[in-house]
DNA sequence: AGCATATGTTGACGCTGTCAAGATAACAAT
DNA sequence: ATTGTTATCTTGACAGCGTCAACATATGCT
């Protein structure tokens, strides 16, 4: 079962040191991840994917939530790039530009379903394991979230009379609800997603005049 | 540790048989997954907690699913009690009845956080391991949303326009993305949460003649 | 060359869910 | 009342889990 992936020596024996154990690991563990999700991610069963004893792990993090945090925190990133990458478009309407940012929202953790459970779920953020680099990863989306929201009202898209902050966390609320129902298998059905996104964007939006974002 | 709660003989000896075990066990085990949370409860702690050997609950649940599955349904039983007194009074307009049904589900959530998670967590739903007497305990649950929405859209409460099935969801989804984004940790402060309820009513609703519900 | 440090290993512990086999009580039929 | 069936409860056992302790080996600095 296990396999080798340890560098080689000169003489093609695997060396004592696998040199790159921690990424190797991390890598591993999303797919381990995206595989059998977090139930199915145990510490042993990722040592030994990558073919290293079951204790080796604990020299690259302290223990396993150490890991789901490192794994959060790259989803994070991941995340930060797609979304940077529709608020960079040029050209779009700024309803347009918010429907694509809630599509991709969705799509993001329908596409990684496991990834954003982690990403959010109870399993970090319940009992306050989360590490530092996690938060620091994670604040700037919301906080971003936040500053376009405020952007949104000024602009006449979103209505101006609501407190600007509960009108993200409302708005945020909406995009992760529909994502855990849909992640979590209350909503089995996928191809009802872009309805109800649409549905849900033009209940926090109002028509403005034409004017590029 | 272990406590004694079966049944005496005339002689105040314990009996081999424990005489309602089954819903003793449903009891303590919604004690201690109030107390512990999901990950904290296990089969034989409760088995210990109601002074019974670890195999005991075999016998009146197939396995740990089928007796989380018994406790959600509980959970869905009460919701419901709680959801009808809501919408049998009487003499209230219905934006305030929809505000205190808005409010009333995310207090549920909040009150038994660990509760809500296990009724729409993924733990149950996610690999199709709900029973047969949760889901017709959880189903009518929707539906009556899907219900009450339709007849908010025929007051003029909610937009018309919209397809009232993808606006129960987002609806629903709101309500559900709030209350989990609470419970998981990741809004810490429930100081908040009336004000971001208020917001989304006021976004979902629109003023209508007075007229009672 | 020698020594500290990083990184890898095996062994062990207590926890978990659950199966198998046996003990005990309750109950129905004779 | 006795017998047999069935429901219920018991202990024993197993594999899987996270993680600590102790030990092995390679790397790198002095």
């Amino acid at each position: 079962m296990s396999q080798q992936t340890a560098k080689k020596t000169k003489h093609n024996k695997p060396s004592y040191h696998h040199g790159d154990l921690r990424s190797t690991l991390l890598n591993a563990a999303n797919a381990l991840l995206r595989e059998t999700g977090i139930e199915g991610l145990s510490l042993r069963k990722l040592a030994d994917k990558v073919g290293v004893s079951r204790t080796a792990p604990y020299h690259h993090f302290k223990d396993k939530n150490q890991l789901l945090c490192a794994i959060a925190e790259q989803g994070f990133v991941r995340w930060h790039q797609d979304a940077e990458f529709i608020f960079n478009q040029k050209g779009l309407l700024p309803q347009e530009k918010y429907r694509q940012f809630f599509h991709g929202y969705i799509s993001y953790a329908a596409d990684n379903p496991e990834l954003y459970d982690l990403m959010f779920g109870r399993t970090i953020w319940k009992q306050n394991s989360a590490t530092e680099e996690l938060r620091k990863a994670a604040f700037p989306s919301f906080h971003h979230q936040v500053e376009m929201t405020k952007k949104w009202q000024a602009q006449g898209l979103m209505p101006s009379g609501e407190d600007t902050l509960r009108l993200s966390q409302v708005t945020w609320g909406t995009m992760h609800g529909i994502a855990r129902l849909l992640i979590d298998g209350i909503y089995a059905d996928r191809s009802h997603i872009d309805a109800m996104c649409d549905c849900a964007v033009n209940l926090f939006t109002q028509h403005i005049p034409e004017a590029e974002d």
